[in-house]
DNA sequence: CGGCTTATTGATCCGACTCAACGTTAGTGG
DNA sequence: CCACTAACGTTGAGTCGGATCAATAAGCCG
């Protein structure tokens, strides 16, 4: 969708499937910063900048509904209302990397997964998807870049929860069998 | 200054003097989320929810000026751009994130660590202040948290700085003595 | 001075990383 | 349609960074 370095032009709304977004630090590794699906708006990181820190990338086939900034502009002077939602959404957003910073600095590598995948689920839910099943087409290296771990670990835990009846894993195909328990799994007693 | 739960009425901006804002995590832990200095602009990611969901404390005497949100909200009628540069403070709000995730999910104690010296540095410099002089008054466990690290590591890479010259620290005054290899130390060869 | 908080240092331990090998799947072209 | 291959996923062994536990020192303030 965008890459690293790009003019800040248009907005993206997700209108069906996933994209991830990611960023490169200054030594030339990538950290995946977030996970997103359909309703889900893309791209106000660069609104100071003026040119894209971050890069989005389709994860599956997606459907993507482009707003130029400029027309965003002039519209929020007639629509009332729509330049206080987009603080919204930024306020969401901040919100959410709030959660994930506390994942990456006071969470254990189990505690990260577990509250990984039912954060997923929520938000799938939220738009009306089945909160048990999914089939974002994610491969454990991201999962396991977004969550500060080592791909192996991740295997290793989904195996663990595997044993225990939480999930059943089929590759890419996800299924979450007791949200109650996996919810006790997302954090210390 | 604000605390977690309660309403949300009012933008914050700092006049003088320093601040740290943190959340509460599920099982009862604090993240602390930034610290911020004379200029920045806080309470945003409260706009959705209506109520803090973070608090922010003063770190030292300072002085703070509230701006009520409705009155905000009437203001960005008639001052063209006022909206607008809302956006931008919460864009860089998100890129500052952004960057903290990398530190959190990608960078060992040490990285971390150097990081954050001269992240302080850079902020304090652009504000006039001296850049080498690093006088908040936070403490190691403010530090450590913030990292996502036990205060214990904090010490002993102060002292492995120390050592090498990096810094000289007494107590909570540091002083950075050597901004380039310093640098050397925030990532991997 | 004496009690309290914060900082430092040492010893030990464990969770998660790394390295390595192997199994599995999807995608490719013959 | 099947064989081949490259990418992805899983599993095991060994190591290490940083956490934890514990004791001690150094400021801070009444």
């Amino acid at each position: 969708m965008y890459r690293t370095g790009d003019t800040f032009r248009v907005i993206y709304a997700i209108r069906s499937g996933s994209v991830k977004t990611s960023i490169l630090t200054d030594d030339g590794k990538v950290q995946i910063t977030g996970f997103h699906v359909a309703g889900e708006v893309l791209g106000l990181d660069a609104i100071t900048a003026k040119r894209h820190n971050s890069e989005a990338t389709a994860m599956e086939a997606t459907s993507i509904c482009e707003v130029p900034f400029e027309r965003f502009k002039e519209l929020s002077e007639t629509i009332p209302g729509l330049q206080y939602k987009m603080l919204e959404i930024m306020s969401n957003e901040i919100l959410h990397n709030h959660e994930l910073m506390v994942l990456l600095g006071k969470k254990s590598a189990e505690e990260r997964l577990a509250t990984y995948l039912l954060n997923i689920s929520d938000r799938l839910e939220k738009r009306n998807f089945p909160a048990t099943q999914l089939d974002m087409n994610m491969s454990r290296s991201d999962i396991s870049n977004y969550l500060g771990m080592a791909e192996e670990t991740v295997c290793r835990i989904f195996g663990r929860f595997q044993e225990e009846g939480l999930v059943t894993t089929q590759r890419r195909k996800i299924v979450l069998n007791d949200l109650a328990r996996l919810k006790a799994k997302t954090r210390r007693n």
